[in-house]
This record gives C-alpha cells, sequence and structure tokens, in this order.
DNA sequence: GTCTATACGTGGATAGAC
DNA sequence: GTCTATCCACGTATAGAC
C-alpha cells in the first residue's frame, strides 16, 4: 500500500481551504498558508500566480462538488416524485448543508461561496455564469413544469431569494442560534428542512 | 449666513463612505482615505483608533438611518394594518431598498455589509448585532401576534431567510437582470414587492 | 519543471515632537 | 490635535539552485 504523495500544489490548497474557512479570505496571509502547508512563501505565486487566483482555486473545488450534487439530487428528485416542489427546493438546499456541515469551521464554505458574489470582479461572476450558470437554469425549468403560472422573470427573482435565504442561513448570519444539546448537522438539517418549507409556500404565491 | 466647518474628523468619514462604496473596505486604503480628505495618514488612527473602526462609524451613519426608518415605518404598519402581515414584512424591506437605491453605485451599501459577513468580521457582527439586535425583536414580536401558531425559534429562523433574501437580492448577487428601459429605482421597487409576497406566502406556510 | 532565498513597494499602526 | 518618522507584516516579483 503506497503512501499517499501530496504535491506543494495540493498542500497549499489544503492548508488555504482550511485558513480561509476559519479566519476569511481578507483574514488570512498566504505567508500563514505556506506556514501550514510547510512550503516556501514563492510556491503560492509560482503555482497559483497570486492570491487571488488561489482562492478561485479553493472555491472553484467546492463549487464543483455542490453543483454535481444538485444536479444528481434534482434528476433524482423529477424521477421519483413528479410534479412535486419540496423536492425541487430540497435539492437546491441540501448539497449547500452537506457542504456547510461537513467540517469543524461550520458554515466557512458556504461563506466561500458567497463570496464570489461579493466581490464585484465581473470576470469572476461571468466565469461562474459560464461554469455553472446551468444548474439555476434546470431548477428553473423543473419549477416552471410545477408552476405554469409563474413567468420566467419570476421564477429566477424567487430563485434569488432561495438562494439568499439558504446563504444567510448556512453561513450563520443571522439571528438563530443552535440549541445546547443538539448537533451541528442536526441544527442545520433543521433549518434546512424549515427553509424548504418556507420557500416552497414562497413559491406557490 | 456662515460657512460650514468640516471637522477633520467629518472629512475622513465622508472621504471614506465614498471610496469604501466604491472599492470596498479591503480595497481602500487609509492613505486614499486620508488622501481624499486632505488630512494626514495620522489623522485616521488618532480620531478612530484603526481602520476597523473608521468602517463601523461610516456604517453606523447609515445603519441607524436604516433602523429608525424600520422602527417608524413598522409602528405605522401596527397601527394602520393591525393583523396584516404585508405591511410588517414591507417595513423590513422598504429601508433597506430606500438605502441601496439611493446613491450612483447602487447596492454598494448593502455589497459592503455583506462583504463584512463574508470575510468573517466578527467584530464588525457583533458591533451590528450589539447595536441593532432590538429591530429584529421588534419584528418578530410583530410578528408572533399575527401568526401565533408559529414558535420562536421558528420565527427568528424566517425572518433570518427574509434578511439573507432582501440582501442577496439587493447587492445584485442574483440572477436577475434589470430589463431595458426600466429606471434602477423601479427595479428594485419590484423586486422588494415580489419579495413581500414570497416572504409573506412563507411565514404563513 | 519545481522550489527557494531574497528583495521591493505598500499596507496599517504607533511614538514622540510640536 | 496634528504631524513626521518609523516599524513590521503583507502580497508580489525575480534570480538562480536543483
Amino acid at each position: 500500500m503506497a503512501t499517499v504523495q501530496f504535491s506543494t500544489k495540493d498542500k497549499i490548497l489544503g492548508a488555504a481551504e482550511e485558513l480561509f474557512a476559519a479566519h476569511g479570505f481578507a483574514g488570512t496571509s498566504l505567508r500563514q498558508v505556506t506556514s501550514r502547508a510547510d512550503v516556501n512563501i514563492a510556491a503560492v505565486n509560482y503555482h497559483f500566480g497570486s492570491k487571488e487566483n488561489l482562492v478561485n482555486e479553493v472555491f472553484r473545488r467546492r463549487m464543483d462538488q455542490m453543483s454535481a450534487q444538485r444536479s444528481a439530487q434534482l434528476k433524482r428528485a423529477l424521477a421519483e416524485h413528479p410534479g412535486e416542489i419540496e423536492p425541487i427546493i430540497a435539492a437546491f438546499v441540501e448539497p449547500a448543508l452537506d457542504m456547510a456541515g461537513g467540517r469543524a469551521g461550520s458554515g466557512a464554505f458556504v461563506r466561500v461561496i458567497a463570496r464570489a458574489y461579493v466581490e464585484k470582479n465581473d470576470a469572476l461572476r461571468k466565469f461562474l455564469s459560464d461554469q455553472y450558470g446551468h444548474v439555476p437554469r434546470e431548477f428553473a425549468a423543473a419549477l416552471a413544469t410545477c408552476l405554469p403560472a409563474l413567468g420566467k422573470a419570476e421564477l429566477y427573482g424567487r430563485l434569488d431569494f432561495l438562494a439568499g435565504a439558504l446563504t444567510y442561513a448556512m453561513a450563520d448570519f443571522g439571528l438563530i442560534k443552535r440549541p445546547p444539546g443538539t448537533t451541528e448537522h442536526a441544527h442545520r438539517t433543521r433549518i434546512a428542512d424549515e427553509l424548504i418549507r418556507f420557500a416552497a409556500a414562497g413559491f406557490r404565491a
């Protein structure tokens, strides 16, 4: 059984992911990253070109994963529960929940995703739209068959409301605190269930 | 008629607000701020202690304004439309809309607030919570009388969903594009109306 | 191709003179 | 209250070793 060899690039990505999750992007220096990864400070610029590009790469890995989960779960929802709204919304919400709860710095990776929108970087937003734009389109199409009375603009608008509520809740921005005696995962699952109910009613309005 | 005298402190605040709105606070250096304000670089640390504290002060002015508008509009809603949900939600949503559309860099202010959360600026988050936490509590109390079946936890959770959807929509994060031929303000007003309908249905779920 | 040592310019912050 | 001078950490760039 061969020992796994981590390349310098992978070590940087792993260390950056952990530190970004714990302290945010502005709060993490490249010197912290390279120190934790046990590589030279110059390696990050050699492999990634800039800090911004490193952030993008860390972000892209998670986004690929979440988008794939969303598409797969949507496909299952349409096959197993045709005509129902809740399973479609669940397919949008739950993969984000998995990502948020999957590690110690809870909610951090939703923050990582949210950053892409906060940055007013038009090139990055175009990249995201080109790369992942098909996913919201799939959801809009799926919801349109359940809600024929809604126009395309209304549908996209409400998907935005859902995405905003989801991001905010999963990133721990809000008022809700986890009750003592419940696990982090149970708490997030409960929030997700409530969001699905809330949004389903909103879409039907 | 006396010429208005701007103190060094006010000149810094004014310059900082413009630059933060345009480039975000990570993208704005204190040297840019003090250069535009035509004051010495050390003045900002003398008057505000740190860049972080300056950020707090700049946003406190706007947040005071928005929170006061929300409270006032909530009071009117309860007096004029007792027992109705939509006017309560409107009292939460519409002051944010005013703030988002009130200046050239549309959505810039909301975006900067969102950035504070994304960047995991815990000090700013605590500051916002301490200073303005009473406002969501007022809204929760108002909604509780309309929706006696909802528990306190559910109520706070749904207010978080509303706040997230609102922030996301006002900061232009989402899919919706302003249709050609409509003004920025008309577009935001339309989004606000749709959010109020969406959220009212969600609260009733 | 990879990686390291090192240097450059800019950032926020501070001490002390006035 | 305000300014000059200075400090140290930061992101980045480059020359050269392996």
